[in-house]
DNA sequence: TCCTATGTTGTATG
DNA sequence: ACATACAACATAGG
C-alpha cells in the first residue's frame, strides 16, 4: 500500500530498534527483493552493526548503521506495492514473505513483501549513496515551486495529468491513490492534457499537492488507516462509492494504465 | 478461470 | 534525444 505517507508510517515502526545492535540477520538469498545487491554481503556486514538512524524520502527509506572497523553502512528499502516493516517480539519465527529479518536483543525487525516489487539496497561509505541522494527534492521542500510544476507540465503537453502526477522525478512519493486525491481536491479531471491546465489551475494543483502530502503524513503517521472519512481514499474502491463532497456516484476508469477514480461534476474535461 | 491490486523498469514506437 | 505506451516482474484474493 505504500506511498509517501505510508512509507513514513512504516519507517517509524523500526524506531524502537534505533541504538541497538543487530545480533543476527535472516534473509532469503534468492528473493527478488535483493535484485542487484549481494544478500550474503548484507548479512555479513549488518551482523554486529548498530542501527543508528532512519529517514524517508519519496517511497523509500534509508537506515544508517555503524560497525567497528568499517565506514557507515546504508540500508535502503523500497516497499513496492505490498511491502511492510514491522517490529516483532524476540523469538519471532519468520513467515514466507519475510525477506529480511534483523534480530536485536529486545526485538526483531522485519521487512516483508509478498509480491516482491519492493527492493533492498545496500552500500557502505562516509556519505549516503547515489541511489538515495538522487531522489528528487521533496514536495514539501522549498524546491517544489509552482514554476517547477508548470515547466514540468509544459513538457508533457498531451499526456493526461493523472500519469504525470505519478512521475517520481517531479512528484516524489505520489502514488495512485494520492494522485487521485490531489486531482479530486483540486477539481481537475484526470484525463485533462497536462499542457491544457491554466496558470490558475496549476497554482491550485501545486497547492493541493502540498496539502494532501502534509495532511496524509499527519493522519497516516498517527495510524495507518487514519485518514478522515471526508477523503476520497475511503470511497474510491467501493462499488457504488459516492463523492464525499457532492454525494454523486464516483467514476472509475483506467487512465495511463492505472485505475483512476474521480467525481464527475467536480472534475470536468 | 479471470480479474484486480497504494510500483517501477525495460523496451518498442512515435 | 525525448516523450509515450505497454508488457513484465510475483503473488494473493475476490
Amino acid at each position: 500500500m505504500p506511498e509517501l505517507a505510508e512509507v513514513e508510517y512504516y519507517r517509524k515502526l523500526w524506531t524502537p530498534g534505533l541504538g541497538d545492535t543487530v545480533t543476527g540477520v535472516r534473509l532469503h538469498p534468492k528473493a527478488a527483493v535483493f535484485r542487484g545487491v549481494d544478500p550474503a554481503q548484507i548479512k555479513r556486514q549488518l551482523t554486529g552493526a548498530t542501527l543508528l538512524s532512519s529517514e524517508a524520502a519519496a517511497k523509500q527509506m534509508l537506515f544508517r548503521l555503524a560497525a567497528a572497523d568499517t565506514a557507515p553502512l546504508w540500508l535502503g528499502i523500497h516497499l513496492g506495492m505490498t511491502g511492510e516493516l514491522s517490529a516483532q517480539p524476540t523469538g519471532y519465527e519468520p513467515k514466507k514473505a519475510d525477506h529480511l529479518v534483523l534480530d536485536q536483543a529486545r526485538r526483531t525487525l522485519v521487512f516483508s513483501d509478498f509480491r516482491m516489487f519492493g527492493r533492498v539496497q545496500f552500500a557502505t561509505g562516509d556519505k549516503p549513496p547515489a541511489w538515495w541522494t538522487q531522489i528528487a527534492p521533496a514536495i514539501l521542500s522549498p524546491a517544489f515551486t509552482v514554476g517547477a510544476v508548470a515547466a514540468f507540465l509544459q513538457r508533457r503537453t498531451r499526456t493526461a495529468i493523472k500519469p504525470v502526477l505519478l512521475m517520481q522525478e517531479r512528484f516524489p512519493g505520489i502514488g495512485n491513490w494520492m494522485a487521485d486525491e490531489i486531482l479530486w481536491s483540486a477539481g481537475i479531471h484526470p484525463r485533462r492534457p497536462a499542457g491544457s491546465l491554466t496558470p490558475a489551475e496549476i497554482k491550485i494543483l501545486h497547492r493541493e499537492t502540498r496539502r494532501v502530502c502534509r495532511e496524509a503524513i499527519k493522519y497516516v503517521g498517527r495510524e495507518l488507516h487514519g485518514l478522515p472519512q471526508s477523503w476520497l481514499f475511503h470511497h474510491r474502491w467501493e462499488d457504488g462509492g459516492k463523492c464525499p463532497k457532492t454525494g454523486v456516484p464516483l467514476v472509475r476508469e483506467e487512465i495511463g494504465g492505472r485505475t483512476t477514480c474521480w467525481s464527475p461534476g467536480r472534475q470536468k474535461l
